[in-house]
DNA sequence: AGATAAAAAGATAGTTTTATCTTTATAGTT
DNA sequence: AACTATAAAGATAAAACTATCTTTTTATCT
């Protein structure tokens, strides 16, 4: 329902708004994470690519996050690896349909709606704050 | 956000709760929801495993819906090709963590629930019955 | 300038999903 | 009993997703 690359890069994300006092590299991010670290690499470019977060090269480099957690929806995280698609005509392409959606269509499309309204309403900070049970997301960067 | 073989699975019930008089055979079906005909005798054979729909072998033989069209919620066709996988336990196995889900993951699956709430929740009558701009899912199975 | 640490890019491979083709088993029909 | 239409099963393959390794480029430090 999520692919493996969205939580991947959801993990990255939230590892880095827990740590913004400097870049941290792919694998520091992969070791805290625990996703595969050549993985990582290209699930932090493409991240890159839609400036959600921001690399800097060579000595001390690494990755940053672009926004503030509060300014960052789950969705822009999602959307830049792995877009959710949404049904916007028939994918029977019947000529009687046209541009409408079919009740089956509308139906499983007002889901992923609604989906996408949820990951576009809680961001980053929006979960990081909310009270639960657990521990923070993850153990330290350092250990 | 869903996958083809469920599309494909929701297309063909809805075929079938369309045309309730008799059983269709896979290549009727296939050529009504424009469907692979080899991939949707797999499908059918899923949905006829998990008891959503009935095969009849031999001469005159074919497939029908094993529920009344108000009985089956779209969720048993999806989970019956593509089980909807929810989050059980944290994917990064923290010992911190337990059975704790962490924020994260505990709002990825809150969301998964609300979707597969929406899918619980409705039936292939409601979506059958619902009032919509667009014509009827298909063209006529015998065109 | 040279050395070093890091992202970026390229090449390869395993795994899962989607799709196709062929053969076999089964149940009606004549 | 033989024939035929059909689902079921098996074998194969194409495409997408996930993962790993290697090389290249870039920036910083001394």
């Amino acid at each position: 329902m999520i692919s493996q690359t969205s939580e991947y890069a959801l993990r990255a994300v939230v590892c880095l708004a827990q740590n913004q006092d400097k870049p941290y590299t792919t694998a520091e991010i992969a070791k805290w994470t625990k996703v595969p670290e050549h993985y990582l690499s290209k699930v932090l470019l493409a991240l890159a690519k839609h400036e959600v977060v921001y690399s800097k090269k060579g000595l001390h480099g690494g990755y940053v996050l672009a926004h503030a957690p509060e300014n960052l929806p789950l969705l822009n995280v999602i959307n830049a690896v792995d877009p959710i698609k949404r049904i916007k005509s028939c994918p029977l392409k019947l000529k009687t349909h046209g541009t409408n959606l079919c009740r089956l269509h509308k139906r499983v499309n007002d889901t992923i709606d609604m989906m996408e309204d949820m990951f576009r309403s809680s961001t980053i900070a929006t979960i990081l704050n909310e009270p639960t049970q657990s521990i923070p997301l993850c153990e330290s960067i350092t250990g």
